[in-house]
DNA sequence: GTCTATAGGTGGATAGAC
DNA sequence: GTCTATCCACCTATAGAC
């Protein structure tokens, strides 16, 4: 049995992307995982501090699987290990990047100043400058076509958005090996035309 | 003072996308509106109801956005006006947008039954079919160079959609204006490399 | 068509027993 | 640490007056 308050970070993940902020019940937490709602109060102070948690948590997981990514020696290899490193999350942790980058535009914010979504808007911009530095250095080797390196990140980062978004949001029907060929095929149809003409 | 019957239903559409199907109460609906919450019910039958005829005018109207473009002499024509069709509706309807496109994978569909996240998912494939469509006649006239046309749209659609979506979570610091202009000039990055080569 | 009153349900959070 | 009991707030929906 693992730890009770993992349990329950878990189940509030679920029913959050279920009906929203306002469907995650602690009634309901305790439901699910056979204890009363009062004993989550122990783990978390309170509902808001249990929603910060989850989402503190997929924020905390999406960087570790970005940072493995710098590992690569070369340009090419730290912009190919960060890709297939956003794609591995999507896919092995889908939940998560729905709560980092598909919550709604006010989903949550409540205005209640709990300052969380704050560090999520935070997230998405450490993440497109980590992308934007891999694609600096990338023209800069050659690899990519010499360009506004932010604007060439745009694109490329809406072009991944887009493919893992709308797979998550279940509008394709494709299983995961599918997915994971189209999103390879896709990502080479973009990339060539950013590529150096040959 | 315009129809109540319609101001009931731009602010349930306010609310849900605040805090989602549990975030959208009768009361506050009314209260916003100066009514009581039962008056309400002399328009639409229950929550369900409203929540309903939310999602369908937001359909109804992107299908009118949509449909305009085909009046385009030639394919380019067609396949331009509807990529201006769409930008226009996520900007001028970007809540609409956000109900129809941006719904985390299980946001409402509560396994009611109740029908509504199943026309939303038919409107995502025949908007993706129409998309195919364009490309399939830009190919054949030779806007585009041969290949799989679901394959091309479906890299189209990513990018578009990713563009759309992140502006609208608000995660760049982007005006109107800058946006449109991100946007041409993000398209035309990416329709360069899917053209004839010269 | 809109109101008030009301029934019946769900939810957040605390107090105090064990 | 987890429970039961409890309080209060808010929700949907109906009945019936105006």
């Amino acid at each position: 049995m693992t730890d009770l308050r993992e349990r329950i970070l878990e189940c509030a993940l679920d029913l959050y992307l279920e009906d929203g902020p306002k469907g995650l019940s602690m009634r309901h937490v305790g439901e699910s995982l056979g204890v009363s709602a009062t004993a989550i109060y122990r783990h978390y102070r309170n509902k808001e501090d249990l929603l910060n948690n989850v989402m503190g948590e997929a924020v905390k997981v999406f960087g570790s699987y970005l940072f493995a990514s710098l590992s690569g020696k070369t340009p090419e290899e730290r912009f190919n290990r960060g890709g297939e490193a956003y794609l591995n999350f999507a896919l092995e942790k889908g939940k998560y990047y729905e709560v980092i980058f598909m919550a709604p535009s006010q989903f949550g914010a409540a205005g209640d100043g709990s300052g969380l979504p704050e560090a999520l808007r935070a997230q998405s911009m450490a993440t497109f400058q980590f992308l934007v530095d891999r694609v600096q250095e990338c023209m800069e080797s050659g690899y990519l076509r010499k360009a506004d390196a932010q604007a060439v990140s745009m694109t490329i980062w809406a072009h991944t958005h887009g493919l893992v978004s709308i797979y998550l949001a279940k509008k394709w029907s494709l299983d995961e090996a599918g997915f994971r060929r189209l999103f390879r095929e896709s990502t080479e149809r973009l990339m060539h035309g950013l590529r150096p003409a040959p």
